[in-house]
RNA sequence: CGGAGUAUAGCUCAGCCUGGUAGAGCGCUGCUUUCGGGAGGCAGAGGCCGGAGGUUCGAAUCCUCUUACUCCGACCA
């Protein structure tokens, strides 16, 4: 991506709105723009992140055996009726009426709407377990919206929900889903945290919270420090086996909330326990019969009895995602954006657009980073070199390629690591070789 | 939902107290400077001062209402 052409719009200053460095950065780095209280629209840059820390999200729930679909946005009142939440909700729950007087409304979940779809085709215990997700927008009238998309109104979130014969398969489906998050934050460069959680209005014995630490994490967390050693990639338990052993280890290394948090009891000693502030990311609850009674979800059972079933669900805040990795990832020149969320890989920065041995030798780089799949985003402005070593700071890109008439006389360029400001000059094909490599 | 604020140029803000036809910096456009971490110079565009009503010869400024946004608290799958 040529940024002469790119929608990139970047801002010296920070906008007076902006209290938390994640919203800053993002506001800065032309990555959103609010369009209401807690509603944003995500410009070319911040859709892109979106997308990828979307993507991974996809990945590990297809790995884990979940099938994507996708529900709508609008729901019918008539579902929540059923369940019991449409009064229960509250004023969170954005209700709105259409022309022919029908109660509708903006989902804020999809439990009800899953449970509806699924009660209907699902008809034998044969057709159990099921695993079924989709990454949509949500809509939650948050009295006070804040932070930007870290507590925004609207949000995309990944929710999926699971179907078993019974409270064991459900068990089983709750540690994939345990592992599958683990995964999926480790994969985008974070560590994230479960911690035993109240299983609040929704019910249920079995739930966890997936925490990001950042220094500016709404909640203070306590864990054993231990936590910053695991490394379940590595670990790599085996996803197809009953993960029980695996759920043991991850959940005995203790790890909590402020709320579930008891200081006087705490079994880890002082010199062991991290203290920290946490981002909430990801929930996961086992829940059983909640909605699968009152809805009538049920199958035939081997015997030929009927058997409700059993459910569970399990979400993670895709663009809040997105804020909290810039918390846990920034310095003070911008965003410091994980290699495997990065928008791009490679900024490639034309330090004179006019001379005509560095545009050349940038568009040859260009394309030779292109043909090799390498993301890459290429000022070729005619700004002042200050402006554009800043902008690249700021959106964060991984590698900057510097690319000067001083260097080049010599035959080099120069390549920055943006999250450890180390600098190196190369020679062309060895930079070239190193980022394509 | 309680409390407190803010609303003037794309952004950050001044002007309001003490009414007299709208300002700065940054950004933007053109020229210049030939430039390795948001440089400098010259010229320029851009605002019915959130909206409605009122007071007044005259309102960004005073009064009333209204809308939006922000902050503190409560709330928070």
């Amino acid at each position: 991506m040529r940024m002469s052409t790119y929608f990139l719009p970047t801002l010296k200053e920070t906008p007076s709105e902006a209290q938390i460095v994640s919203h800053r950065l993002m506001l800065r780095a032309g990555m959103i723009r609010q369009t209401s209280a807690g509603i944003y629209a995500w410009l070319p840059l911040g859709w892109k992140v979106l997308q990828k820390v979307a993507q991974i999200v996809r990945e590990e729930q297809d790995r884990a055996g979940a099938q994507e679909l996708l529900m709508p946005t609008i729901q019918s009142a008539e579902l929540w009726k059923q369940s019991g939440r449409y009064e229960a909700y509250g004023k969170e729950m954005l209700r709105i009426t259409d022309r022919h007087d029908r109660e509708m409304l903006f989902g804020p979940t999809n439990e009800e709407m899953i449970t509806d779809i699924v009660k209907t085709f699902v008809k034998s215990y044969k057709d159990l377990p099921k695993n079924l997700y989709h990454i949509q927008w949500k809509f939650r009238d948050e009295v006070r919206p804040r932070f930007g998309v870290m507590r925004g109104r609207e949000f995309l979130m990944k929710d999926n929900y699971s179907f078993d014969l019974d409270a064991e398969g459900a068990r089983l489906s709750y540690r994939r889903m345990f592992l599958a998050y683990l995964r999926t934050f480790a994969r985008m460069g974070i560590k994230a945290i479960p911690m035993r959680a109240d299983t609040g209005p929704i019910g249920g014995d079995l739930s966890h919270e997936f925490i990001i630490l950042a220094e500016t994490g709404e909640s203070q967390v306590f864990c054993d420090k231990q936590w910053l050693e695991l490394d379940v990639l590595a670990d790599n338990p085996d996803a197809n086996g009953d993960l029980k052993d695996f759920f043991a280890k991850y959940t005995s290394v203790y790890a909590a909330t402020e709320e579930m948090h008891d200081a006087a009891n705490c079994p880890v000693p002082a010199e062991q326990l991290e203290t920290a502030r946490g981002i909430e990311v990801g929930h996961i609850f086992y829940f059983g019969t909640k909605y699968s009674a009152p809805m009538g979800a049920v199958v035939t059972g081997p015997d030929g009895q009927p058997v409700t079933v059993e459910m569970g669900s399990y979400g993670i805040g895709v663009s809040r995602v997105v804020a909290a990795l810039i918390e846990a990832s920034h310095d003070d020149a911008g965003i410091i954006w994980p290699d495997q969320v990065a928008p791009f890989k490679v900024a490639l920065i034309n330090l004179k657009a006019d001379d005509e041995a560095c545009r050349s030798t940038c568009d040859d780089l260009y394309a030779k980073l292109n043909a090799a799949g390498v993301e890459v985003i290429y000022d070729d402005r005619n700004e002042r070199p200050g402006a554009k070593f800043a902008d690249m700071d700021l959106i964060g890109i991984p590698w900057q390629l510097t690319v000067g008439p001083r260097g080049l006389k010599a035959g080099t360029v120069e390549l920055k690591r943006r999250a450890s400001g180390e600098k190196l000059e190369l020679p062309l094909e060895e930079a070239l070789a190193k980022l394509m490599g």
